[in-house]
DNA sequence: TCTGGGGTCCTAGGACCC
DNA sequence: TCTGGGGTCCTAGGACCC
């Protein structure tokens, strides 16, 4: 049976959610109608474009990009903080008004949704009617806009939301993958990147239909995997189920990047304690346990290292996240000079009731409990209320929007 | 020019075992 | 003494996404 889904897609998020924010509060200026974007600290080395306003994309800029560069394109360009907590309520605002057209819905990301409606549409109705809808009520009830993409595959309808913005609603069926999306350049292509490019440019792809026409056995061989996922998406294939379930993460990570570079194993262990803490408290907050340890530096240079180690038991100890991220970072760091420091934890898995309630020896039990003990601290008052990372100035230099 | 932070998945090479 | 091939696990790095 063909399937009905939708790609729900919000215009330019963080920067409509962060505009009609401002406007509940009493601000005049609709920071959509300038030239704006929402940008991290300048002076906290974070000073990435984040988001974008229509007039700020005409000047070229882009998101990812310095905002010294979005100044050099557009300097009248005005550049705001965004809030995550902002964002997650429309969020939330956007996916209960998706769960009156059905319960299958995937939350791709923040600002991305797949909805399959395969079961949800009556008889006499339409699967464009129904986009035109959400499209619309989304505009009249949220007060963001959003694109809709209309297709029987996940990948056809997340590339029919990106055709022409914004407010739009854009079919892409099977008889109009010719028209609609073998002209667009190869860079368009879902799953194509950066690196892969320039690869795909000098085997003379520089449309969508040129890979499709290429013979799928030439790409894999070129690409592996990778290769044959791009030939069926540039073909239109997907089999991709929409996946409405929680789905448990299989990792969990958190990194900074320092206001300045630092090369004193000290501080950097200091620094890596309060990253241990955050990542061990949300591995509780699930329940998991985590089977591998992993930090990562970035230098001065830009250049990215890392070290990762097997734990013989799983554990989400703060102190034994802790230790062994210590451990790691020693050997990773020889006083070079440090950009950004992250711990993340790998090979997650769930503890089973046998795993919560007994323990290895005493000390591990102790552990356990002191964690718990902070854990339910940190619900009642908030994450920052209590730390082990001594010194309140680290939490001066991480803020946590985990709360 | 000055370059975030959160993820997922894949690959290559080495260790180790049979 | 010098020799093989396959399977699994681990690590480091890199690709992609939003």
């Amino acid at each position: 049976m063909e399937r009905q889904i939708l790609h729900v897609d919000v215009n330019n998020a963080f920067l409509s959610w962060t505009a009609i924010d401002r406007l509940a509060h009493g601000e005049e200026l609709d920071i959509r109608t300038i030239p704006a974007i929402i940008g991290g600290d300048e002076a906290q080395r974070k000073g990435v474009v984040l988001a974008k306003s229509t007039i700020a994309k005409q000047f070229g800029i882009k998101t990812g990009e310095p905002i010294y560069f979005a100044r050099k394109k557009c300097p009248d360009i005005k550049v705001y903080q965004g809030d995550f907590k902002v964002y997650r309520k429309y969020s939330n605002a956007l996916y209960q008004l998706l769960l009156e057209y059905t319960d299958q819905i995937e939350r791709f990301s923040i600002d991305e949704c797949f909805c399959d409606l395969t079961h949800f549409i009556r008889p006499g109705e339409t699967l464009f009617d129904k986009a035109k809808e959400i499209n619309k009520r989304v505009r009249e009830e949220l007060g963001f806009t959003v694109n809709v993409g209309v297709a029987h595959n996940k990948l056809l309808a997340k590339m029919a939301s990106d055709f022409q913005k914004p407010d739009r609603v854009h079919t892409l069926f099977e008889n109009e993958i010719e028209a609609k999306m073998f002209p667009l350049p190869i860079s368009e292509l879902f799953m194509v990147g950066r690196k892969t490019l320039p690869k795909l440019e000098r085997l003379g792809i520089k449309t969508i239909g040129d890979l499709a026409k290429r013979d799928q056995k030439e790409m894999i061989k070129l690409f592996g995997k990778h290769g044959k996922l791009m030939w069926e998406y540039a073909n239109g294939i997907d089999e991709e189920e929409v996946i409405s379930k929680f789905v448990l993460p299989k990792c969990i990570g958190n990194s900074i990047t320092l206001p300045q570079d630092i090369y004193q194993i000290e501080k950097l262990n200091e620094i890596l304690l309060a990253l241990s803490e955050q990542v061990s408290y949300r591995l509780r907050k699930y329940d998991l346990q985590a089977k591998v340890v992993n930090v990562q530096i970035k230098t001065s240079d830009f250049l990215v290292y890392s070290h990762q180690k097997s734990l013989d038991i799983p554990t989400s100890s703060t102190k034994e996240i802790y230790e062994n991220a210590k451990e790691l970072l020693l050997n990773l760091h020889k006083n070079r000079s440090v950009r950004l420091l992250g711990v993340r934890v790998d090979r997650l898995s769930e503890k089973n009731e046998m795993q919560i309630s007994l323990f290895d020896n005493e000390k591990s039990e102790k552990q356990e409990k002191l964690d718990k003990a902070i854990d339910s601290l940190k619900e009642r008052f908030g994450y920052n209320s209590v730390t082990r990372a001594g010194k309140m100035k680290i939490n001066n230099i991480i803020r946590f929007k985990e709360e």
